[in-house]
DNA sequence: CGTCACATTGATGCCTCTCAAAGCTTGTGG
DNA sequence: CCACAAGCTTTGAGAGGCATCAATGTGACG
């Protein structure tokens, strides 16, 4: 599917979760003023929208953020294998761990009052995956206190921007990826 | 145990997890600047840190909140629990599910960028239970900002003081508990 | 080569943080 | 039973930082 197709949204029926294939997903939610946050940006070979396995309805909005390969599992049939595997179970709850612990870690982030030091948090923990706009949206922050933080943080030596739009911690290896 | 114990420190080797009889534990972290950001706020009949059942290590400061009953549960007493009944095993994962959901609704409320929108939807999700100034860190507010947006917003006719540090949604039942 | 979205920087104002001080409640000890 | 201490509540004043509006630069893509 194309960038910003929105798979599912928040209240639809949850008959499904999902496996990202390849391409990026946002989870969105909106707030009443109408700024968007992401709860949640997953990378391929992860799964989504889990915790519809328990509940009837989705709780985000869920929308490609670039080109993207999307399955969907059927709920029941994961239920069903949860029950008759002990180690598929086992294997499921490890990964909602994992997602609250993720989860937390945002929370952390978020209570960061300073723009520059929540920035360079979000960095470190390697928030910055794509462009800035989106890491800014991701960290509750508008995306010029957010370019102005980057700046202020590579002028003080605290990051090493690599091009346009682009920053990396020093010590660490330039990301010859993409 | 009294108000201010801790129970568990971040990075203590995790043995157990916990239930809460009775009282009020508080999953605390600290940001750099030392500010203080409560990541969970358990009440009675919850198990906490279950995230640790599949991590070495305890990744929050357990805090008691007030008098509190706690006890602990051998993590690899659960584990082989959900191993041997996947009925027990589904309830665990539906409970990671649930935190899953808690902790985004918590980021959708850090999310809000004006006070009292933000105190505003807390309020509304039921997140005053004891006090203002608990209240406040458990949104990433001063405690100042929150009072004041607190009373601008019962001025405003959209919260109802009921009391010193008291408030309650218009067309909500007085709370007569406690 | 034109369009579009992101990147970047400037100027301004409001809002929240911070520091301060005083009133209220509750609990504790004498 | 009273006095004091401690902690929450509440309000004030000032300063700084981030949001917002605005404009320009720049790279990608058709």
């Amino acid at each position: 599917m194309d960038r910003g197709t929105v798979v599912a949204r928040r209240d639809d029926r949850a008959d499904a979760i999902f496996f990202l294939e390849a391409g990026g997903i946002d989870l969105v939610r909106y707030t009443g003023s109408g700024d968007e946050i992401v709860i949640h940006r997953a990378l391929p070979g992860e799964t989504l929208c889990e915790a519809a396995l328990f509940s009837s309805f989705y709780h985000c909005d869920v929308v490609a953020t670039e080109i993207t390969q999307l399955n969907s599992i059927n709920k029941a049939a994961v239920l069903e294998q949860m029950r008759s595997d002990p180690d598929f179970a086992l294997a499921v709850s490890e990964r909602f761990a994992g997602q609250i612990q993720d989860g937390r870690r945002r929370l952390e982030i978020l209570a960061i009052r300073e723009a520059r030091a929540r920035v360079f948090a979000a960095i470190a923990e390697g928030f910055l995956r794509s462009d800035i706009k989106s890491l800014a949206s991701l960290i509750g922050l508008s995306h010029e206190a957010t370019y102005r933080a980057l700046s202020s943080l590579a002028k003080s030596g605290r990051l090493i921007k690599t091009g346009r739009g682009q920053y990396r911690l020093p010590g660490q290896a330039a990301d010859s990826g993409k």
